[in-house]
DNA sequence: AATGAATGAGGATTCATTCAT
DNA sequence: GATGAATGAATCCTCATTCAT
């Protein structure tokens, strides 16, 4: 029966690192990412610095678990949106909708997420920055509409790009200024000037 | 007569600092922001350490030179479009042109320069960031289109927000994959998924 | 009877202190004497490390035991030679070449075995080195010559001091340049120095 | 006149230099070479721990000029004698007597200096340790007297490691005991024994 | 008795900033 | 003003030892 020693060690392993996580949030959060110290960090977790390496390698391995921990769950419920019954179009919005919120919740840490390089040196081989994720997942949803025949044929890379790069710094500009619009209302401008622009005349 | 005495000071000056900036570029591009120390700085300026804290109170003040020094002159170029007399958009056609051109040619101090958290820190309040001023002049290209009639009414900040973010974040992936796309294609994708959007159908 | 819990008691615990020995030489071998960790000593000995703590003191301990485990041999082996019935002048050819075998054979772990200090420290007083333990049956052999009228009545401490040192440093230096002498060769050398000198003349 | 504050300069560093010398061999003696902290020897050397690492990029270095700089005149001494005008036989009588005085007056670094894995690490190649200038100082006289006639045809390379070694050893074992032997004394009980060897029969 | 997670003192190294010359 | 040596707080990481289970 080793194996309920197993599932204990197991157990308490993901409750330090859960630890851990809520710790590292909160120091990323009043510090910022070049003042997350291991010393706060463990201090903020509640352990001693010793066991912050019982659980990492190092600080690197440490800040690449606090940002899967927050990037898994965004990825997840999308990967779930993209592969449903939807309409491409719909799809869009949803996802839209979803960064956002996601992004609103993690206010805190946003660069860190978003677009951290410390992180990313690591990790570019496997594309698991949120932004990367979000990426590719749009590209499928516009290579679905063009299939459908919904969307017009573009180069469906750059426009993925553009959108999520939108999506993020219309959040990213409002915690800077301080104001907040209505979710309805910023995925509403997103979504009619993705699909239909803002020139007055149509395109022919 | 001071004035004498006064003018050389400030013509010493300012040959100084555009010493630094050099140096300083030098040596953010070699060895990253972290890895940008005030003795490499130093050295790379061709002066001794303590005559950069003649010139800059502390590191802060130097980097934050650095980054207008490097941010004016585009901002500028753009002002003279803004204020010009094409189209509005003709003239957003020109800015996302020269918003790429810039990006590529600082590529080294790219991240820096576009969305550095250590210098922003103390800058928010001033929006002195290329990304707020470059979204001021949208928003100015954006009215006057919407005055002319060939622009929808649309949420103008938004859309600024949103387009000097995907025009950013196209040029970030190009150098975060290594792919590099034309200028007169990526220009154009941008352009027409803008003012047209991808949708297949037309807007009511 | 207590004497049987006893004396599983013992066989454990030097069944323990076997598997010590084997992980912790490993160890030495790999990592060398400062990356000796009591970490790598438990794992390399299938036990956990709290279990090294049961059955040494401290690391000083551990250290201590497992220096003489390896030690013990040589010198039982060389204390039969002395004990022997051979003249003095072949006791010494056989022991020069004893030590010889032994230390190629523990290269991994020389410098650790001859002239560790962190061991040495505490261990001193009780001359238990290798180097100490040879000294003194080289001695023993030294007086017996002396007695037997086959070597001259030199200073014995003295020349066994030389001796041992002289055939220690001997394969040190052979570890240190990655030449090796022949066995024969070098115990040759070292009898023929030792016993008639390198002058051309004789002595008087 | 750059050359005036150049040799200021100069003159400083070899000052602070000597001062990190003297630090570093009182740490060393008190507290052995694990416990030379570069904390220890800043303190010890009268300066802030960062003042030494103006002056040695690493702790390496720094262990190395302490290393160098207590063995280099001892080295230079030798070679004197070794280019002198002396016959092979009292030109070894006179080194031994050397390097038995450099020993004792250095007893407290001893280890250190003659046989540190640590620093000898990255100098293996220069061959800079007391012991292996040690030898290739006897083996040139060895040969000397072997022209000459008055040695005869030895392994010069097996005898002077032979010689060195029992030399260092000698002292060692006097500091480890607590017992000192008299110089002359010392001296000649080498010379007989490696000239005319410690058998009462002469080499045929 | 066995385990191994937790601890925290200690060590090497960096770097912004100061200040005597 | 210019210089660059001096400073020491701050940072990452290691590892012997303890102790609750």
């Amino acid at each position: 029966m080793a194996k309920l020693a197993e599932r204990r060690k197991e157990l308490l392993d993901s409750m330090m690192k859960e630890a851990v996580y809520e710790g590292a949030v909160q120091v990323l959060t009043q510090y910022g990412l070049s003042g997350t110290t291991m010393d706060r960090v463990a201090a903020a977790s509640g352990m001693a610095k010793g066991s912050l390496y019982n659980c990492f390698r190092n600080k690197q391995q440490l800040l690449e678990f606090v940002h899967d921990r927050a990037v898994t769950p965004l990825r997840l419920a999308i990967d779930q949106v993209v592969a449903g019954p939807l309409g491409a179009a719909e799809k869009l919005r949803v996802i839209i909708r979803m960064w956002r919120e996601y992004l609103v919740e993690h206010q805190a840490v946003f660069e860190f997420l978003i677009s951290d390089q410390t992180v990313k040196q690591r990790l570019r081989a496997t594309e698991q920055t949120a932004r990367d994720t979000g990426i590719r997942q749009v590209v499928t949803i516009l290579r679905q509409g063009i299939d459908e025949g919904v969307f017009r044929s573009v180069d469906v890379q750059a426009v993925a790009e553009m959108m999520i790069s939108a999506a993020i710094g219309l959040v990213e500009r409002e915690f800077a200024t301080g104001q907040r619009r209505e979710v309805d209302e910023a995925v509403e401008t997103m979504n009619s000037v993705f699909l239909y622009g803002f020139s007055a005349e149509h395109a022919s």
